[in-house]
DNA sequence: CCCTTTCTCTAGTGGTCGCTACAGAAAGAA
DNA sequence: TTCTTTCTGTAGCGACCACTAGAGAAAGGG
């Protein structure tokens, strides 16, 4: 167990360093992993390269912190509606509507870091692939609850759980690229109703 | 008027064009336009830079004759539905359908390369955003066959042209993503078939 | 043959990339 | 104060980036 309140002995960090990350996740967010350089990470956490690399580790080690945090901080919506609301159609038709809010939210960059932070095969290093990874989770997730409530007798019992689930999750991934592409709100919004247009309806208990 | 059959004057160029062409279509669809450089391009290609350059410009523009011709011999399947079938509900689906076959083919990248081939602001150049405006383009194309089939009293007259449109070109967008993150052909079939349940059906005549 | 034209090859250009050696600054410990 | 520890700023590392100057090679025209 770390001791949190130990005083550290040498010279003390002159900079915040959770505001410091807050500037990364939003320059990654923004321009992606590998159009972010750490010229750019730099000047944006307003640290200096030595800095980073003593805080941070190095790019790669800085930005799997930043999606680690963006997720607790900016992408809990979705957790939140799984977690929250009483039924697989409930969470996932707010999840789509709170995307739609979420990734036109003015003041941050729009769309998902996790969704659009990296082109195809982004790099030599495995940063692309993590991110498929957490993307094919969440479709995971959604399948678990969609499975759910059809065992409940919530969904009728002919569902296929793992279309509907990746179904949805590609209008999300959609949804997240077309915010980036200047689509508003109101667009998005009526994209996320029209998508679950595409659900079966709950069967009445 | 440009004469194609005058014999050029002096050494002839020791290249196929047209193949070069296509294996760095392959190379940007493979990796984007950033990940790929130019040493990637001429190794691909087989070529010198030297050649690269007196033969098709600079990189950006031979992404853009890449994209071109990308969607002239690779991403027709759209423009050939929505040309070929009868309704608009028809031509979508077959997009979608063909989308599931096409994003999935052995043998070729994954995915679309107009849809996946930038990060989010991916350059200093207006590549990324040529490339939104193609995205933003298609959707209203979906628009206008929507709207016709609305006139035309072969869809509801309350149905949402614009939403349905948008609807349609975030799923597609959606699978191209998620063929690149390794789903396989016969989920992302029943993605699109799951998308054409957010379809109104059609009006019989 | 020689001349012109165009392409190809070698070998670089300056610039930016991620990253770090090193010296000095700022803290606690003695 | 002096020592130790840790951080900060300068300055620069080798590698790669997109791109090209310059010399020679390969064609047609004379």
């Amino acid at each position: 167990m770390v001791d949190m309140t130990a005083k550290p002995r040498g010279r003390p960090r002159s900079f915040d360093r959770d505001a410091a990350l807050d500037q990364a996740i939003k320059a990654f967010w923004e321009h992606g992993y590998e159009a972010t350089s750490v010229a750019d990470l730099t000047r944006a956490m307003g640290i200096g390269a030595p800095s980073l690399y003593a805080a941070f580790g190095d790019k790669k080690a800085l930005f799997e912190e930043a999606v680690r945090t963006y997720v607790e901080r900016y992408g809990g919506f979705i957790g939140r509606a799984l977690a929250e609301e009483p039924t697989a159609r409930a969470a996932l038709a707010r999840a789509l509507r709170e995307a739609a809010e979420e990734y036109t939210r003015p003041g941050r960059p729009h769309g998902c870091l996790v969704i659009s932070a990296t082109a195809p095969a982004d790099t030599a290093t495995d940063v692309a692939a993590s991110l498929a990874a957490m993307r094919e989770h969440n479709v995971g997730l959604f399948e678990s609850r969609i499975r759910a409530d059809i065992a409940a007798g919530v969904l009728p019992p002919d569902t296929d759980a793992a279309a509907l689930a990746r179904f949805t999750g590609a209008v999300i991934q959609g949804m997240s690229q077309q915010s980036r592409d200047g689509v508003g709100r109101a667009e998005l919004e009526a994209v996320a109703e029209a998508a679950m247009r595409a659900w079966p309806p709950e069967t009445r208990k």
